[in-house]
DNA sequence: ACATTAATTGTGT
DNA sequence: ACACAATTAATGT
């Protein structure tokens, strides 16, 4: 991972993925006290049982943000996204207390590291922070609200069936690169069930399996 | 090219 | 869910 001040093409970025916080000030604060963090795929940005230090403003890339299970096993919250921060980065630097999550970076990922003490400050002097936080907050809170309905009440090859549809549409070539595993992580599944149904669909005729691939038609 | 090993996927209980 | 078999890809010699 690569630490560096801040450019000024990065202060472009800033402005295009972050057109919300409007106001001057908190740019020039974000300016001032921010650092800009590089950070390449698979790396773990926080861990679980570590302080965290800092709150990520992301300019590209994307974060994972995982719980562990109680027997060792990684459980998927969230994705974080340009132009987003880490809702529970903001909960921990609240009652400053050490983190119950780990964030792994997704693909390569640029964002700014904001000292967490600036939190609350800021929150109280620029009503556009403040309203950042809230929305990064009540956007959390909506997701959440799909999680838990959609493990609640839809049935599993439907969610594997929009969740391909999905991937599918991001990948120009109609290809997935991805293992059983990672897809079952992402629906809060097991390999085995996701296996299983991949299988069937392939035999339905509606893909192609191979190793770390899927291939839809 | 071949053998070895690790990772991924398949299947029965 | 677990255990194990089968297959495939990666790596070393």
């Amino acid at each position: 991972m690569k630490t560096r001040s801040i450019e000024s093409e990065d202060i472009q970025q800033l402005n295009s993925t972050f057109a919300d916080l409007y106001e001057k000030n908190v740019k020039d604060a974000i300016l001032e006290t921010g650092q800009i963090m590089e950070i390449p795929e698979g790396e773990i940005l926080i861990d679980i049982g570590q302080y965290i230090k800092m709150m990520p403003l992301l300019l590209s890339g994307s974060l994972k943000i995982l719980r562990e299970d109680n027997d060792g096993k990684e459980l998927l919250l969230y994705h974080v996204h340009p132009g987003e921060t880490c809702a529970m980065s903001i909960t921990c630097c609240m009652g400053d207390a050490k983190s119950s999550v780990r964030a792994v970076a997704e693909e390569d990922t640029k964002l700014i590291a904001l000292p967490t003490r600036i939190m609350d400050e800021w929150s109280n002097q620029y009503p556009s922070w403040k309203h950042f936080i809230m929305r990064t907050y009540q956007r959390r809170f909506e997701e959440l609200l799909n999680t838990i309905d959609s493990i609640a009440f839809q049935k599993l090859d439907d969610r594997l069936e929009r969740w391909l549809k999905e991937k599918t549409a991001k990948s120009p070539d109609g290809v997935i690169q991805i293992t059983h595993q990672e897809i079952a992580s992402e629906l809060h599944s097991s390999r085995e069930v996701i296996s299983r149904l991949l299988k069937k669909m392939e035999h339905q005729g509606t893909l192609e399996l191979g190793r770390n691939k899927i291939k839809m038609r």
